[in-house]
DNA sequence: GGGTTGCCCGTTTTT
DNA sequence: CGGGCAACCC
């Protein structure tokens, strides 16, 4: 068997054992209580909601109003809410109302008493989703939402752990470690292991045991049928010694939050028993984004009273690079013999042209479950998706800016747009134009804020000071800002640790080191448990602000003249007001530890700008789908490492990029874009030919005086660019442009090795790919060379043609120059 | 111990 | 092109 997990075997003596219990079990358990004061005892505040509840069950369950909500619904969205007992799945295409079933089914389950609120757990991938959900079934039902058992597979996960993790040796008060915690510790045991880093990376190497924990193996389970050969197959070596680490250091991460309930239940068959119990209806948002370790987790616990509810669209799933298994949904009938399956089909978001060209480019798929997005209003087809094509990447973000002005300028609100990009670094281009033009704007999933530096610091010093055996942390801050610790110090302290079995922090004591590093560590020590003293009697935000202060860390960021630094005080300015929030230190951390971004929500009329993954469950207006080139979207890298399998996700990821707008979608791409500095020339995406003539207008380049009817300002924008490259590409040698549409994918290094010079940037020389590939395809290994010339003097070789090369002199003059008469310039 | 240079490499990223 | 990191030098 794969996965020692597998519930389908009854040799498992744990889960065939609560097999046989939860056979018993029936839908009053006199249990309940018990199993009521059991979950409910940590967080003080939870309890309190829950234990008046439970002593109020007939008067609140009395208080609920009839079910009006149901009267909202259409039919098929009402059988999806009524349809209560036994697996079902809720195949629910974009924008038909799956959340309006999520809560409105919660709301009728209580409603029909069929379950208290806390016996109901409702998952879901994001906490911007949760916390959605959760304040929609608030305005259902009202306080009684938040004691269900709403959130995250990993916030679950937490509340698992901290209530039996050690049961497994978790101590409650375990940390959760972000990634670069994790890349930290992966790394240092490669390198002890004397492994070539540069060959293999640690960020794979986690990748790895990553997609095990995905699967829900613990090193042991890994069997031959999933082991790696990366790293000469030592993976699963480090991934059991990284356990070992985690272990000692009393961390998990996030892959843990899943893999270890799951070890919980196969070792402690009485806890999963009292969930099982506990959860009498279970209901997942986002189904087809499940990795193997959610589905286990999923079924153990539904296996109590077999009330699973899943919902999800197989056609927006496009997590699977991160271990998600789209089988998960399409299997779910096998899996469930005794399932209900009903489509959503209603869409009350698009209109007719938006749903018909998505659904005609997602049906390029294979190994759907397949359904048809209906609009409300079939008579209306709405605008026809615009295709547009640009000279370049510049061209392209300036005009959609541009377009977006106009509305804006003429009253429309910019809360409704969306720009929806493929690759991140393609929000920087713009975000500058978006900038020139006095926007509002929001850029979504850059840097988050926990993420940040200064923010992961600040945290780590709190974290010491909460537990000065928190290794990590202390490696984190120990020499920041600087204390003269260096290398030698650390490898003693380390050597010590290993030695004594204590912390690095309590190493200090014992540590052979030289008088004024001692002295350093010593009152690094005296501040640390000076923080320690002030959690115990200051507020959150005010410890976090004496420890900052006085450990000289906000003084450093002061210090320092890089432009950033007034940035991250104000980011640090923020934590304290975060920190506001908090009761305890303990419960920020985990807060912090769990949530990604703080400012998910856009503040007044902002444009968003975003990656095409994180506008999953979004809708907007208009939406803006820049960059479809072969190479960028789909990727380049996803066709390489995936083939069709990649494309097909990479075609999911277009469809809900398409099925994002309500009445407007403008996709573009362009002729040439920069990337590494360096331009290359693309092919349109294949994903354009996909999209049916009669939904969609095409404008391409060349021809816009042909094809634009609505705006006689668009020819005079094409002339009017701004910057050299534009120019040069308009005014160019139309005989490349013969060769612009061939099919062959330049999105790699190869294709932009060889080029030749856009003739405006003197210094440093910038190169352009050709529009073909150069006659003589071998690479060439003068391009790129500085060279001198008698009398030309110094100049980069930019274009190689045998013994011929194009030599951009610094002068600024181009001049075709046969070798022999150059030296090569070092 | 700390600053500097030179080389490598470059998706997406709910938690 | 630019960030990150390891080797290298003061």
């Amino acid at each position: 068997m794969n996965s020692l997990f597998d519930i389908d075997e009854p040799e498992n003596d744990n889960t065939a054992q609560s097999n046989a219990d939860l056979n018993n079990a029936t839908s009053f358990n006199p249990l309940d209580e018990a199993v009521e004061s059991i979950f409910h005892t940590t967080s003080s505040e939870e309890s309190r909601i829950n234990d008046s509840f439970s002593r109020k069950v007939p008067d609140t369950a009395l208080r609920i109003p009839a079910p009006t909500f149901l009267d909202e619904l259409n039919p098929e969205q009402r059988q999806a809410v009524e349809t209560t007992d036994g697996p079902l799945l809720v195949l629910s295409g974009a924008g038909t109302g799956k959340t309006k079933v999520l809560t409105t089914r919660i709301a009728y389950i209580i409603q029909q008493r069929k379950a208290l609120p806390w016996q109901i757990l409702a998952v879901t991938f994001t906490n911007k989703a949760s916390k959605e959900m959760k304040s929609r079934l608030e305005r259902l039902i009202g306080g009684d939402a938040f004691s269900v058992w709403l959130g995250t597979f990993h916030a679950i996960g937490i509340k698992i752990l901290r209530k039996f993790g050690d049961r497994i040796g978790l101590a409650p008060n375990f940390i959760v470690l972000g990634s670069d915690d994790q890349e930290r510790l992966i790394k240092k045991l490669m390198q002890e292991a004397g492994i070539d880093i540069k060959k293999y990376t640690p960020a794979t190497m986690l990748e790895i045991i990553q997609r095990w924990k995905d699967k829900g193996l613990l090193p042991e389970h890994v069997s031959s049928a999933h082991q790696s050969s990366f790293c000469n197959g030592q993976a699963l070596y480090f991934y059991r010694q990284y356990q070992q680490k985690l272990r000692a250091l009393n961390a998990v991460d996030f892959g843990d939050l899943l893999l270890l309930p799951l070890a919980l239940f196969q070792q402690d068959a009485s806890v999963l028993r009292q969930y099982q119990q506990q959860f009498k209806y279970i209901l997942v948002d986002e189904y087809q984004d499940t990795n193997v370790a959610q589905y286990l987790l999923l079924r153990l616990l539904a296996k109590g009273h077999n009330n699973l509810c899943c919902v999800g669209d197989d056609d927006q799933s496009i997590y699977s690079w991160r271990g998600a298994e789209v089988e998960n949904i399409l299997s779910f009938q096998t899996i469930f013999p005794d399932a209900k399956i009903i489509r959503l089909e209603r869409n009350y978001r698009s209109t007719g042209h938006i749903l018909n060209a998505a659904a005609a480019l997602i049906a390029h798929n294979t190994g759907r479950l397949g359904k048809t997005l209906k609009p409300i209003d079939s008579h209306n087809q709405g605008k026809r998706l615009s295709v547009k094509e640009y000279f370049n990447g510049n061209q392209e973000a300036e005009q959609i800016v541009e377009k977006i002005n106009e509305t804006y300028r003429a009253g429309g609100l910019l809360g409704e747009t969306a720009i929806l990009v493929r690759a991140t670094f393609q929000t920087r281009l713009f975000e500058e134009k978006l900038l020139q033009a006095g926007i509002p704007y929001k850029i979504i999933g850059g840097f988050k804020f926990y993420e940040r530096e200064e923010i992961k610091d600040a945290v780590a010093y709190l974290r010491l000071a909460l537990n000065t055996n928190d290794d990590l942390a202390f490696l984190r801050i120990v020499n920041k800002p600087k204390r003269g610790i260096g290398k030698q110090a650390m490898e003693a302290l380390e050597q010590t640790t290993a030695e004594k079995h204590i912390s690095l922090f309590d190493a200090i004591t014992w540590a052979p080191l030289r008088p004024a590093v001692r002295k350093a560590l010593e009152s690094f020590v005296t501040l640390i448990k000076r923080a320690h003293e002030l959690t115990q009697t200051e507020k959150p935000a005010d410890t976090a602000k004496l420890i900052l202060e006085e450990s000289g860390y906000i003084q450093m960021w002061q210090m320092d003249k890089s432009p950033e630094s007034e940035g991250r005080i104000e980011n640090i300015n923020e934590l304290y007001n975060v920190l506001e929030d908090f009761e305890d230190i303990e419960s920020f951390i985990e807060y912090a530890s769990l949530v990604t971004d703080t400012d998910e929500n856009t503040t007044g009329d902002q444009l968003v700008v975003m990656t095409l993954h994180a506008s999953k469950g979004l809708e907007f207006k208009t939406v803006f789908l820049p960059g479809w080139e072969d190479g960028l979207f789909p990727h380049q890298k996803a066709l390489d490492e995936s083939g069709d399998i990649g494309l097909e996700e990479e075609r999911r990821l277009a469809y809900v990029g398409i099925t994002r707008a309500k009445r407007e979608v403008f996709i573009s791409y362009a002729q040439s874009r920069k990337l590494y500095g360096q331009w290359i020339n693309p092919i349109p995406s294949r994903f354009i030919n996909e999209l049916p003539e009669e939904d969609i207008d095409f404008k391409p380049l060349c021809s816009y005086n042909h094809f634009n009817g609505t705006s006689s300002q668009s020819e005079e924008r094409y002339h009017s660019s701004s910057t050299f490259e534009d120019y040069f590409f308009d005014t160019r040698d139309e005989s490349h442009s013969a060769e612009r549409h061939r099919p062959v994918s330049r999105w790699d290094r190869e294709s932009v090795s060889s080029g030749f010079e856009t003739g405006f940037d003197s210094s440093p020389a910038q190169f352009v790919a050709p529009f073909f590939k150069s006659s003589s395809n071998k690479k060439s290994k003068r391009i790129g060379k500085r060279v001198r010339h008698e009398t030309f003097g110094l100049g980069t070789v930019v274009r190689e043609e045998g013994e011929r090369l194009d030599i951009r002199f610094d002068s600024g003059e181009l001049k075709k120059i046969m070798a022999r008469f150059v030296e090569l310039a070092e």
